[in-house]
DNA sequence: TATGAATGAGACTTCATTCAT
DNA sequence: GATGAATGAAGTCTCATTCAT
């Protein structure tokens, strides 16, 4: 009752003008690549003038470092969301390995998730450090995660004994690249019906290198 | 016979000049990246004048697009001439894999390969294009090289009966993904070690899925 | 009668802030010089809030002027200082004025007197009301004080019968001309010895001209 | 024959838009000040585009500079062409020194003379360099030539031995230190009867020090 | 009263591109 | 065919100044 739209001012208006910038800038940059963004047009769609900006993150690098990790957490957060429902797999390993693949090829071939990527990619060599920041909180965090899931699911001897780390990295390679190369990098849409044809197929190669006769069925 | 020396002026004058661009400019683009690599600092480094460089490539574009197909190409042989090696497995094909794996991954690692990923992920954007002349001369061309010697793998009863396409495109996913991860879009330089663990660990899991009982022995 | 610190706040919080914000600015100027010099950077070294300043001032020009206009009280307090030792020149005239001379060149090109002259010439064209101010605070007040001194003398016979504001005119364009050339406008600094150098043939010039065969002996 | 107006184009372009520049460039700087004068607006003045301006110079700084030394030149010169007439004073000693004397004043107190020592000043801390190269070009040389004259006008008996360089220094001080003061360093117009009194005082105390008993008659 | 935040205007500088030689 | 010179457009960043607390 007390409010807290975005349009209030006050004390308020600080942080939420520097969070407007943020939203603001980041399809900006995905759209123009970081050279090509102006920080007129990330002021202007944020509603905020120019010097504004500069007022919050002193300059474009910081402006873009702080976009970067705004997003990296966001998509974070989305993927640790789908790995969660390895916690319970239920009776068909298959089945539920199948559909936590598939959410997480739509997860990683989202809008944001693609640009994500792209900015990381094209910028690497102005940002270097841009990299830990952005795979620490992706890449990172999502083979951890689903490495504890492979390792408990080890242990209950549904897989068979193996480096759960190793496992999880694999079982991501066989989503991410494969999809990757038919997404054109993104560009392409890919049809959903591809996209499971993907999981499916990497799940199978994953559980036969990895799955117990058992543990499937 | 009158001489193909390039500082030569005559008839290979203009070629040579065109091709003198050409090598100057893959890496000043892969330094600075699209936006910011100057027409005049390519032709300073090529040895001409700005003018010139407009007179062979019409306009920026051009030139980039004109630069990253002649970088495809030749990274794309560079690979090509890997998997020859698959050609004649031997009688230890789980070595052979290995053997043909760990080189991919130092072909896949080298500078200009990932300046040509790099570039092409950066750009994307701007020259959608620009993919498929890249993916087509790499990907695409080195998984129908890697799928034509796995049908014949196949064929031959080393590995079992499967799509060939697809199984390149999982042994490629194996080898490439774990190791952009670790070297963290190639800024860390990864010790030949590990490299060669990816190598190991990707073939092993690949004939877990793809090998035949008999078929590595 | 509660205090008189000037680090209370209080009924002298307010005059203290202001004589706080003269303080610091004069010598922003005097480094920066108008045009870039910052109210952020006077108020920073002030220790308030560039609304602060802009609450005492209204606007940079005016603080401008108030900055210019306390240093120049400053530096005329100095120089007639000086200048009161000639109302009593005992019996050696030409060593009397010789030691005032000196002592008004130490007065003239110590930093604040020249940063004053810098910041003066320097924005003549964007105020020039400046200059009265200024001017009649330093240079007229100087003359007219010397010129009175001057006169005495004439009047007692030890100089010649004269034009007391010609005379005083004269004596400090011999000492004060040759410095400022010599010391590259206050850039280079010269030495006690020059100096002295300097006041010692300005009066002995002035004295062949404005002396009296038995005045200075 | 050839002909040389400014606007022919060709191989004298590049000269002539640099001279171009540099006339334009003057008025620009001694009307805002330094800080103030854009280059846009010199590049207006001068008929080019403002890249042009920076294809000659640089930057602002350096297209100062060398305005700067282009408009000491031009002054130096007409303050030499002046003292030329020193060379032969003819009978009335007096008579000569006093013309030359409110001619040099006329020069001093020209739009010219003014501006370049206005911005000298202005800018001497941000271009500490800039006073050798004005100094050098105007006070310095004239000093020089005026010492010269006097040196002969001495050894010929007109002027008492002395040392030329500092009754030179000494001349010009009477001069033009009167003349600042009075001219409110450039802002006040002097009609010319008290310029004329102000050199005629500066002639009067010179010779009462510097003449002979005969040399002036 | 003193301040953090916000703004509109404008500065310098660089770049891709095109004439005229 | 190759070049020095010139340009129009645009971008980042800073500053003096003013609300609203």
């Amino acid at each position: 009752m007390t409010g807290g739209t975005a349009g209030r001012v006050g004390p308020r208006g600080r942080i939420d003008k520097r969070q407007a910038i943020l939203d603001a800038a980041f399809p900006v940059f995905a759209r123009r690549g970081y050279a090509d963004a102006g920080v007129q047009e990330i002021a202007g769609e944020a509603g905020v003038a120019k010097p504004t900006v500069y007022h919050h993150f002193g300059d474009k690098e910081n402006l873009f470092r702080a976009t970067m990790a705004s997003a990296a957490d966001a998509v974070l957060a989305d993927n640790l969301a789908v790995i969660e429902r390895l916690r319970d797999p239920g009776e068909d390993l298959h089945a539920a390995l199948r559909d936590v693949a598939y959410r997480m090829l739509r997860v990683c071939c989202d809008e944001r998730s693609l640009a994500l990527r792209w900015l990381t990619y094209a910028q690497v060599a102005r940002f270097p450090d841009l990299i830990e920041v952005v795979q620490g909180r992706t890449a990172k965090g999502l083979g951890d995660a689903l490495a504890d899931r492979l390792a408990r699911l080890s242990l209950s001897g549904r897989l068979r004994p193996c480096d759960p780390a190793r496992a999880a990295e694999q079982l991501l390679a066989l989503l991410t690249a494969p999809m990757e190369a038919r997404s054109g990098l993104g560009i392409r849409k890919v049809p959903a019906a591809e996209r499971r044809a993907v999981a499916e197929a990497a799940v199978d190669t994953f559980l036969r290198a990895y799955g117990t006769p058992t543990g499937s069925g």
